[in-house]
DNA sequence: CCTTCTTTCTTCATATGCGTATTATAGTGC
DNA sequence: GCACTATAATACGCATATGAAGAAAGAAGG
């Protein structure tokens, strides 16, 4: 992305998009964490603080090629922790550590904050205009998958 | 990005963006182009057929290093070459082939359609009033550069 | 002229995404 | 129990982004 044209409402939205995200990217570091390791911390949470790998992977809404890169780079960051299904041998599963417990608390603050400070220049209006409209572009799916 | 995670106006953004990206890229991808190679291109056609890759990597509003991979896919492709620049040894320009300039053509009317394609579930009130929104986001900067 | 600062591009490490093998394990039918 | 097929994770190659560090060339001042 990163394309800086006017006149194009695709290039509009993604550089918006763009900027939002890095804007919640750089407050993000403060406690290392990145907007897609949040994400996974989050459905960790969400699931009860582990999943396997195809379940992350699908929650998260991408390829699992992904989240093995991803968890090998939380489990560096010491966040989760890989551990055996007792289910199905083939199975690993993501396990939340405490630390990965706290970064994910201090990470859904910190995107709380950074977001409220983004959507705070809406008025009551846009903002649920807003969202109908991202929910009609959300329509365009067929990626060729 | 790829989040999928409902309830938050960012991550709606961000996976609306994602899915106009992945649109659009689809389609491009039958010329060849990429969106990041269009948006050079573009920029390379608006500044008359050659840039110096700095001013390139400015209007694009992306670092250097990023570019000099971008032109080095695009001179692979066949789409740009590298050429001295007359006037400063240091610099380089990005040149326009002709086979280069024949995919900008293609990739513009391509890029055109699917964003009519997309934006057309989209009324002429919605539409100046997400142009309007996204115009009220993009104040966002304060990237820690 | 020579030293120093700046600018321009490249190279490298890293983060993120994708798609396509490959390997190990599961499950199914015989 | 064996052969086949399906599934889970990984490995690998590539596209795209960033930033830091280096090389080459220009500019400024003595």
């Amino acid at each position: 992305m990163t394309l800086a044209a006017p006149s194009s409402g695709m290039f509009a939205l993604l550089h918006a998009a763009n900027a939002v995200e890095g804007f919640v990217e750089s407050r993000l570091a403060a406690v290392g964490l990145s907007i897609p390791k949040l994400a996974a911390l989050n459905r960790l949470v969400e699931a009860g603080d582990s999943l396997p790998l195809g379940q992350l992977a699908e929650r998260l809404a991408c390829v699992k090629s992904n989240v093995t890169q991803l968890v090998d780079r939380l489990e560096a960051d010491g966040f989760v922790e890989r551990a055996p299904d007792p289910n199905d041998r083939r199975s690993r599963l993501a396990v939340l550590t405490d630390r990965g417990r706290k970064a994910h608390t201090e990470g859904a603050r910190i995107q709380s904050d950074a977001e409220h400070q983004i959507f705070s220049a809406l008025s009551a209006d846009d903002a649920s205009r807003f969202a109908e409209i991202i929910a009609k572009l959300n329509g365009c799916r067929s990626k060729g998958h």
